[in-house]
DNA sequence: ACCTGAACACCGTTCAAGT
DNA sequence: ACCTGAACACCGTTCAAGT
């Protein structure tokens, strides 16, 4: 590289909103493979050095948890307040589902993280009081809970790994003799991480809860 | 146990199986936080410079598959082969989640890698296997594999994320106006990565697999 | 106040050289 | 054949100095 002037204009030298910043980690997030994503790249893709990004965030957790917050603020409640609690879970889980979908490596960061981005209580907060409003004991609540966040969250992880994969490569080379189910099943294999699968689970799980709450 | 060569070197030249350099990763990867796993860690645990790893395995997701072999080998089926489908299919995630539930790190390791252990789709073909001969249609038998294996990883996961976190540390600290029932509930809020939610869960499923195939 | 280079303590992996 | 040091191309983060 040839040596330039050492002095710097100090002109236009771009300045950023903390959201600028997220917004843009997030797409790089979006772009790339889970690990790809740096502070260093970050820096690169807005122009400045690594070392400038601690003046918009504290660390780099922080960054990813206000990236995921950035994306989570696409979830919404449509539904009207009066409509049935099952379906109340069904759009929740499928909104969800869908910007994890949008933003697959945010689920795999996500989860590995232990995450405390707020945007992830408020969609609990708002299931819990589905679940409590809907005639559900506590503990019952919390379990259901638990069971359908890291339902999700553990399927759209699921789904990011195979992204990129062609579906027939989704399963490695295997004995036929050992495997002789999955062989046979190689061509479809992929339909396993597919979103009918997801949508297949929640309708199990919803009537489960269904009949739980019915007593049994 | 290491193999002992006790031959021609003079000094701490110890060379090792395949399967020791294995074992040894497992027990790293238990022992720390998933990410302080590195190879140059494990080197000096093994009393061998990083480099030499290179000649027991290819690279580091080779490693990680290699542990999860190992701890997935624990693994058995117990039942008789008459046993009700369900029977296995609840014992297979029970074994499942125990495995996963002691060596934590793992689930988040294998999550974040679309790992492609062997182990895994030995357990894979079990559940498929277990399906089919239950008279499950075969897309709807892929779908459910999906289903019960992402939501035992992705629960695993979950747990994993709060091991060594006190329970009443698992909520951040959160707004009680925005957030009212996770604030009430928060003393109990670890109670939603708990076994039993786990048990939970697997029972919702397995009764909305029971209704599905029983033609809804 | 904001941004910088240099530095620290790490990574995974390659490669030629040593025994 | 096995192990090594040196090296390469990276990491996240701290800190003092520059503007």
């Amino acid at each position: 590289m040839p040596a330039e002037p050492a002095r710097r204009r100090p002109g236009p030298s771009p300045r950023f909103t903390r959201e600028h910043v997220l917004q843009t980690a997030l797409e790089l997030i979006d772009a790339g493979a889970p690990e790809s994503f740096s502070m260093r790249r970050l820096a690169d893709a807005l122009g400045i050095t690594a070392m400038s990004l601690y003046g918009y965030i504290k660390n780099k957790d922080e960054l990813i948890e206000g990236a995921t917050l950035i994306a989570l603020a696409a979830v919404r409640d449509e539904l009207s307040p009066d409509a049935p609690w099952q379906e109340h879970l069904r759009a929740a889980m499928r909104e969800i589902h869908a910007v994890l979908r949008q933003h697959p490596n945010l689920a795999t960061l996500v989860i590995g993280n232990r995450s405390r981005a707020i945007g992830l209580f408020r969609i609990r907060e708002r299931i819990l009081q589905t679940l409590l409003d809907a005639g559900f004991e506590e503990t019952t609540a919390l379990h259901a809970l638990g069971v359908l966040s890291y339902y999700a969250l553990g399927f759209a992880t699921g789904q990011a790994a195979l992204a990129g994969i062609e579906p027939e490569d989704s399963l490695p080379e295997l004995p036929p003799e050992d495997f002789p189910r999955l062989t046979e099943l190689a061509r479809q294999y992929g339909e396993h991480a597919s979103d009918q699968a997801f949508e297949f689970g929640l309708e199990q799980l919803l009537g489960g809860l269904e009949r739980t709450r019915n007593g049994r």
